[in-house]
DNA sequence: CTCCCGATAT
DNA sequence: ATATCAGGAG
């Protein structure tokens, strides 16, 4: 075990210095050509691998194009196109609803706020944060999905259960400048390495520094601390 | 809290 | 077989 940090804020910079030098070029991965196109693409990759969103929006992108043409369409058909996504039925009345709302209420343009984006049908505070960063260059909060919820938590950074309150200690601790990217950080390492179900802490650069580090010896996971 | 829900890795 | 995947609504 290495030495732990003396404070969490200590250890948000730690983690964010080496995993830049880990991941330099680490940004989204959802593929997008507009703002309406980024929104959806995020309703859509609710508990669904980025992946295989991409795969299913370069067709839904290529049959529809704008909002009228989504607040038009048949919600059935829609939620057709979507079939391998996961929810799919909620998600195709997500996006219709919201096409609605944005035609209705928004001229047309996706909303800059945090207040009018989470009115939408489909968007929470992650999915609107991630839209106001990348459609709108607004840095107000930390994107909080399921992987910087679980490697904050790994990492010490954070005990917080809930996503609403993990971004507000992450808002305190993490460099102001460095709130994207971190997200996009762990991320990539969450995807790499700090997997869910198995963790590589034998390749981790940060195993010397993580509290929940396995060690490449025989631990057996049920007598050490749980995941 | 439950429900939504297909593809993939283990 | 089961856990997990850039969560959100009711």
């Amino acid at each position: 075990m290495g030495t732990p940090l003396e404070s969490r804020e200590e250890q948000a910079a730690e983690v964010v210095d080496r995993l830049e030098s880990e991941y330099p070029d680490s940004t989204i991965s959802l593929r997008y050509s507009n703002r309406l196109e980024l929104l959806i693409a995020v309703i859509l990759s609710a508990q669904c691998t980025d992946e295989r969103v991409n795969k299913e929006t370069k067709h839904l992108f290529e049959k529809y194009d704008g909002p009228e043409e989504y607040a038009a369409v048949d919600e059935e058909e829609l939620a057709e196109d979507l079939n391998s996504i996961t929810y799919y039925n909620s998600k195709a009345g997500y996006i219709k609803s919201s096409c609605e709302t944005i035609l209705e209420e928004h001229d047309g343009e996706v909303p800059d706020t945090m207040d009018e984006l989470t009115e939408l049908s489909g968007v929470g505070r992650k999915t609107a944060n991630v839209v106001l960063q990348h459609a709108h260059d607004v840095v107000e909060g930390v994107v909080v999905d399921t992987h910087v919820q679980r490697l904050s938590r790994r990492l010490g950074i954070t005990e917080k259960k809930r996503p609403e309150a993990i971004e507000q200690e992450l808002m305190e601790l993490v460099p102001e400048g460095y709130w994207q990217q971190f997200t996009h950080l762990c991320i990539d390492h969450g995807r790499a390495v700090c997997t869910a179900r198995n963790p590589d802490c034998s390749d981790c650069v940060l195993a010397d520094v993580c509290p929940s580090e396995k060690g490449d010896s025989e631990i057996d996971l049920a007598s050490g601390e749980p995941w």
